[in-house]
DNA sequence: TCCAGTAGCTAGCAGTGCTAGGGACATGGT
DNA sequence: ACCATGTCCCTAGCACTGCTAGCTACTGGA
């Protein structure tokens, strides 16, 4: 029985390991350094191992994006509680995003444009990702007005995605990255 | 003399060749089904051919993004000069940019999030490309007031390509992009 | 002490982008 | 008409990818 546990504990410490691992390295040098030997060298373990884990290699990607829509909702909510006034919360709210984003654009990617078989617009969604997505709403809320606040918070969400993956992708001059967030959010604040 | 004008006549329709499979394959089938071993297949050729005309698949890419930027550019302009006022002006060039993006997915993403080595924001850019954006800023100008018409336009298109790669990527409900779409113009156009 | 079960390894498969080298062909000069 | 030249393109192969089959050696229980 102890002995079960303990081997339970141990892969489950294992998976954990794999996870971060995959997540630095991705980090540190893109999903494209991330492959299988890679990563299996990088646990100390040999690569059928990741397989008694993960279905496959974007499994584990997915994996790595969940942990990071905890990561972007804490960041979400503690700009969001630090704010004074609507306005405030709004704008702290669209620039955490964004450093989030610029941060660390591989865990972003994972999470928002890679990885497609997780549950997003459905209420099967990951737990983190709907604080997320909440937080977002609450920043929003003050300033709806008569519109949808769902719809709104979308599309200040696509706002916000699409500005940082066109400019990570070289579409949009960087040096003007804050004169374009200014504009996009006094869009949304009133 | 002619014998080599003719040569360089067939290298150019070969090349045109090799660009028009690549698109119509990763149309098709997706970017994944275009190798290329299954490229020089389809063009009745050798891998190594590919090599004499371009660098590498990247490149390849690259110029079916090329193409892609006319046909976009000319959808723009054709539903921007189709319309009356400059709401509706505004309206159908957000419709026809929604259009263009869900009804040739691969090619969009061949434009817009992979293919990294052209250049974007600068005068080096594609003049197709550079004609597309125009449209939207043409569109977005009886609209702008005060605000930066260069920024204005980054912004409304950073919000449609937002809005369409999240919902082709399964993070926002497909039914609900009608809603999203109207709102979303409604915070440009006045 | 022996046996069953399992955990994790080595080795390999089919596929990827890309390249080296040779062989066949057409071309131009004598 | 013939030969040397140069070009073109194909076969074969490299190093890598994600993933899997099958064996080995260890662990825990009777």
């Amino acid at each position: 029985m102890s002995t079960q546990t303990r081997r339970e504990r141990e892969r489950a410490d294992r998976e954990r390991l794999i996870i971060t691992a995959a997540r630095e390295l991705a980090e540190a040098e893109g999903w494209d350094a991330v492959t299988t030997r890679r990563l299996a060298t990088e646990i100390e373990y040999s690569q059928p191992v990741l397989y008694s884990h993960f279905s496959g290699k974007d499994a584990i990607m997915a994996a790595v994006a969940v942990e990071g829509f905890a990561d972007l909702a804490a960041e979400l909510r503690a700009a969001r509680t630090a704010a004074t006034d609507p306005r405030q919360a709004l704008l702290g709210v669209g620039a955490a995003y964004a450093s989030f984003a610029l941060r660390r654009p591989a865990l972003y990617d994972a999470m928002f444009t890679q990885a497609v078989d997780l549950p997003f617009a459905t209420p099967a969604a990951p737990q983190a990702l709907q604080a997320g997505f909440g937080e977002l709403r609450e920043a929003m809320r003050p300033h709806a007005g008569a519109d949808d606040l769902e719809t709104l918070t979308e599309i200040l969400w696509s706002g916000l995605h699409g500005l940082l993956t066109l400019m990570r992708n070289g579409r949009l001059r960087t040096e003007d990255h804050d004169r374009r967030m200014t504009l996009l959010l006094d869009r949304f604040a009133r």
